[in-house]
DNA sequence: TAGATTGTTAATCGATTAACAATC
DNA sequence: TAGATTGTTAATCGATTAACAATC
């Protein structure tokens, strides 16, 4: 079957979806009028989303929630393991290792590497920190394809070209820059300044224009 | 002036275009043209995103890298300091504790949260932790406008309704759970699972439908 | 002045929302 | 069958990109 190429926000909800599946009981049925007015997605876009990878659900029914979150598993391929490494055991990298919201039975932190000599050979987290200089060699043996860089800025682009010759495909970045990456690694960032300075840009601003439905505002 | 209102993804690039700019030497004048190559955003983007909020440059030359600084500044009211509070001290929340992005002379975490006694009284990384019924009462007096949720997904909307009613207006949350919040209150989420599940769906997805310029992708 | 580049309007693109035929 | 809800097409909305008159 064809189908258009789903935008990343579709990817996105799909995920939230998902996380909120899990919590019904499998045996349920579930309209898309119900699962919106639940999580606040509207109905349609709800459906959108699924048309882009098949048909799950039943006309005049709904959706078998068993059916629709493995369907979803499988979309994220969250069905096989996930293994991690973290360059950068700071103090970020290393409150990462140990993250409970990596689900251990999803996403695994297998590697840790540091260029700091006092860091290297220790054991954080359950996890031995190696040099970064290995990681070209140890991420193929370890199958990690998903790298999260937790350097300082001036070291993250080393990082990610080291990550890139260890043949990842993705990578979660926390250094405020913007990596230079191949087309076939897909870099999702952190940026936690940038939100920080988002919030602050709207902190204070009266939001009385927008709720009286204009699209005018005052500087 | 009357001008439309900037959407959020214009205000994310402003906060890119500043830390850009930082990195020139004041005195210097630049082009969008050569901005754009530098930062790989459109020069045309670039032009309209500043358009938003006023005229900066001069018709024929640039940009005053001195003056357009100046001028994000004011736009993201960075020009005043901005105290943060953080709710939750797991490793996480300790680790923002003390986080080096968070540039002390823009962003500062005053107060830290638990509701564990045994870290209450406690001081990580130079900062208090209280008890989260303290926060109402402590946020004002301190000045918090931005509230940062660092705890467990149970404990996350129970830590935002305490931030609200200590008036913050921003709220950057690590809990991988949707927030409700009044119209008034911004919340930007930082959802890793999520993102390490946007990275699965990407992995080992053919990347030369999309080279080829076909939108059709084959399931 | 001639060349360059801004500020801004118009055209395009893509995602969201609305609407409804298909069908359980 | 009648009522409900999906899957999908069409309309709308909003952001990006293209184009260019204004002007340094």
């Amino acid at each position: 079957m064809l189908i258009f190429k789903a935008p990343e926000v579709t990817v996105q909800r799909l995920s939230l979806y998902l996380r909120a599946l899990e919590k019904l009981p499998n045996n349920s049925v579930l309209s898309s009028k119900q699962f919106s007015k639940w999580i606040g997605v509207p109905d349609n876009q709800i459906r959108k989303d699924l048309a882009y990878f098949g048909y799950f659900g039943i006309r005049g029914r709904g959706y078998k929630v068993e059916k629709l979150k493995e369907e979803i598993i499988r979309i994220l391929s969250l069905n096989q393991k996930k293994e991690l490494a973290i360059v950068g055991v700071g103090k970020l990298g290393t409150a990462l290792l140990a993250y409970p919201g990596f689900k251990k039975d999803k996403f695994q932190v297998k590697l840790a590497f540091d260029n700091n000599p006092e860091k290297i050979g220790k054991t954080l987290e359950g996890v031995k920190v190696h040099d970064v200089e290995k990681i070209p060699r140890l991420l193929p043996r370890y199958k990690v394809k998903i790298g999260i860089i937790t350097t300082p800025a001036s070291a993250a682009q080393y990082a990610a070209n080291k990550l890139i010759e260890g043949k990842v495909e993705g990578i979660l970045n926390f250094a405020p820059i913007r990596l230079i990456t191949p087309d076939n690694v897909r870099v999702k960032n952190v940026d936690l300044s940038m939100l920080l300075e988002i919030l602050s840009f709207y902190l204070s601003r009266n939001y009385q224009l927008d709720l009286s439905d204009l699209s005018l505002a005052r500087v």
